[in-house]
DNA sequence: AATGAATGAGTATTCATTCAT
DNA sequence: AATGAATGAATACTCATTCAT
């Protein structure tokens, strides 16, 4: 539990070598990208990043399976503590993934587990059962309580759950895909403020004639 | 002896390989797959795929080149000749592309394209200019239609127009990647429907007091 | 109609198919010269070459073997005919390789013997017996008349020999090798005048104190 | 266990796959050596050459290009101090080349380039400039001084010099394609010497009467 | 712990050869 | 006889992995 002091040092390698990593992962891909590209990124030696993972497999599982599940967590917490309407919550909710898909860094790493899902199946379990059920689920209880409030139409909920995911991740895609040939910087705070808009609008209980 | 070894049959060979290179791609990736792979699904030998394709890449472009344009071309003839609201026009593209992302085979090349785009930027590039953009513009004229006829409330046209696609693009996404986790078929229809009510009745004029 | 009177024997397309083959083995050496490249040139289809030839290296030794023969025997009855002084004889005969070495587009035979003895140790043997042994017996014969006679000292016709058409080689070499690079043409035909002086000179018994 | 499978030697190993090389091209020629033939040779795996060379090429040029220079330069050196007879020097420069010639296993080396001219013309050009001309160029002024002092009759000096290498390039074509089938060893030293007895006599302005 | 030279299995590509047409 | 599509063996080169140092 309590972190080894004599460890400390292997745990920042580990994570040097994952940030390597995820660069030149998301740079090239897991195929195209070569052992030594992630060593000399992380400023070692080829051999050392075997002494912290098993193979590039294990890298990129590592890398997969870490730091995503952290932010999902702190959503949670967020909603459990949320007094008030629905629809402000539903969009703190999606402002705050919408945050994170337009500023973060770690985008890449749902650009990457959607590039390499043939690959490595076992990889997709953890991330649709850990990640994309649990998102789901949590959107799904807040939608739900929308309706039963009767503040939202009602709607099925897996469905409004996924509406609500989408244009996020469009702006993940976008970013870490078609940005470079934009000409001028796209506005993802522009298309997430439409989201919501449109949204809470069409989900809105009292709008209906 | 043995069954003819020499079948000659130039007609639709090439299309043959890329139907191959079509399943073996989205199974295991670009990288991933061998050559032979391609070649032993396409029953040819190894070598007969270079009397039609220049290189592995040259395969993998084709494919990402073809048959996409076509269904957009379909959409704009649609359009063309449409008389009658926008909303219902809006609907109709949508659903028609929705049918499109839920039932053809070809959403795989989307998924590859996305997949592999690290790795080709120059189709990245054309999927950006040739469909991309010209899908999206298509998708503007009749949101700004919708606008200036009093029908949909004046928001920004290139985020509306994203919007609209999202949802399918999870379609594509969720058929391609998550389905295989599914315990039951996931509703894809549903949301779709989901997708038009909270649209339309989001974007509609009249709903807002 | 008919059988087209005017279509090729079989005996022709043989030797356009060397022809060909000469012509490709010469600007880029026998494993580099591929089946096509010589159908091509001889504006066959790549099958047809097997019609007349086993293999490539069949081509290559038909080549090879073919043809120089000849010009040794047209030496052997100029020598055999020939009345008058042995130094002049000598001249004619080295003057008369001399401008087979300079002139005949049929050099580079000898080149590409050179270039591929390695890979066709019994085209060697052939080149050796059949041509160089017989070549340098006249020239041997040649000289011990002339020191016989008294013109020539007593040298080893062995080496004489090989002395007397040393110089016909570098021709060879240098036009088939070097003289791509050359900024104004050589002049091959003072290279032989000169060797001839030299050689006629040294030979010379007057000469000599 | 296993005797040592790694065995570090960073030092010379770059010498030793030139060396096997050498031998295996030297053999079977370029194109027929296999990269794994040279590995064998060298006594290691054949990714191991990669490490020295970036290609099959590469190992050819640095063998080509290698250690043929400074043969050259010791000759040149041999010039400069030598005080006496033009004749005497060049009839030492021309054993000294012949020992060479005969000697040496690295006349290999200009059989080797001779029978690759065609796939690598740039090799062609290196020798041709840095070799051939410079060698050339030294022997024209060993000549021209003979003739300035009266030693030597005036003979266009471009063609001398080719007439005294000529017969050293016959003992390097026949050393490495031809004495295979030797039934006795070829007199190469006779040869060297009888070309040097022809050609000082013929070059000698003294014996004209 | 760290290094990086060495390994060798794996694959894209070429091209001599075959044979149905 | 002629063709050229099809075959598949052969090989240069890459790179994940090992382990002596």
């Amino acid at each position: 539990m309590a972190a080894k002091r004599w460890q400390r040092r292997k745990e920042d390698r580990s994570g040097e070598i994952l940030e390597a990593a995820l660069f030149c992962f998301s740079k090239k891909g897991f195929a195209a990208t070569r052992m030594e590209d992630i060593a000399r990124r992380a400023k070692i030696a080829k051999g050392t990043v075997y002494l912290y993972f098993d193979s590039k497999e294990a890298v990129f599982k590592a890398l997969a399976r870490g730091s995503m599940g952290a932010r999902l967590e702190a959503v949670q917490a967020l909603i459990a503590q949320y007094q008030g309407d629905t629809a402000d919550l539903l969009a703190l909710v999606i402002t705050n993934i919408g945050e994170f898909a337009r500023g973060s860094d770690r985008v890449i790493l749902p650009r990457l587990m959607l590039a390499e899902a043939g690959n490595f199946p076992d990889l997709v379990k953890f991330w649709r059962l850990e990640l994309l059920d649990r998102g789901l689920g949590i959107l799904q209880s807040i939608i739900r309580r929308g309706v039963e409030s009767g503040e939202f139409r009602d709607l099925p909920t897996e469905h409004v759950a996924r509406l609500c995911i989408a244009p996020l991740m469009i702006v993940v895609i976008w970013r870490t895909t078609f940005a470079q040939f934009d000409k001028e910087p796209y506005d993802y705070q522009g298309l997430v403020a439409a989201h919501l808009q449109i949204l809470l609008h069409g989900l809105s209980a009292g709008s209906d004639a």
